[in-house]
DNA sequence: GAGTGCCA
DNA sequence: AAGG
């Protein structure tokens, strides 16, 4: 028993403000412990090139790259675990997607001004048939929806504070990706920027 | 602005 | 190629 989203593109549920100003300030307190205990960091692709989007994660497995690849390792590379998931997000989860299911993993993904992210899949966990849930925090992102497969058109969506988009069924394998942060267009940082956080089961 | 190709 |  999952809730109705307000918007649905290409199959990508789209919630928007399910989260009012002070759930969302409550949320970032909650980060904030995330990030102290496991700080952010820019990943390097495959190829050594260091990605725009500064991250950290939270929960039994964090999404991790260098040079070996794309993968899910259990501790931050500074060695320490991951720590848990903060409880609002978890209700939230649960809240959305209906399931009992506890997410294995909540990324931190921080895009300052300029900051992108090109378009992929999320195809490093076990099993595609649990939903990726997305939550928005700070600055409007440009978020692109594309297809199963590379290349085809694509369409493009301004994601706010407090949205919340679900990637399920037919959309969990879509390529997906943030062209364009709009600084300045949220109060909720102080020092700007956006933060998405997606929560996925890992195994 | 959006889509395609291509790089190593 | 989660980049340019």
């Amino acid at each position: 028993m999952s809730l109705p989203p307000s918007l649905t593109l290409r199959g990508v549920q789209i919630y928007q403000q399910a989260l009012d100003r002070a759930a969302q300030e409550a949320l970032l307190e909650d980060l904030r412990a995330v990030q102290r205990a496991a700080p952010l960091f820019s990943p390097e692709t495959r190829f050594g090139r260091k990605m725009s989007v500064q991250m950290t994660s939270a929960g039994k497995y964090g999404w991790y790259s260098d040079r070996r690849g794309y993968r899910y390792e259990r501790r931050h590379p500074s060695g320490v675990d991951w720590p848990p998931i903060p409880q609002a997000v978890l209700e939230l989860w649960h809240r959305i997607t209906g399931l009992d299911r506890t997410p294995d993993c909540c990324l931190v993904n921080f895009y300052r001004e300029g900051a992108r992210m090109g378009l992929h899949q999320d195809r490093d966990e076990a099993d595609f048939s649990w939903p990726v849930l997305s939550i928005s925090l700070g600055d409007d992102g440009l978020f692109r929806i594309g297809n199963l497969e590379r290349g085809g058109p694509t369409e493009s969506i301004w994601l706010q504070s407090g949205d919340v988009a679900v990637l399920g069924g037919e959309a969990r394998l879509l390529h997906h990706g943030v062209d364009k942060i709009r600084a300045g267009s949220s109060t909720l940082l102080a020092q700007g920027g956006r933060i998405n956080l997606t929560c996925r089961v890992v195994d």
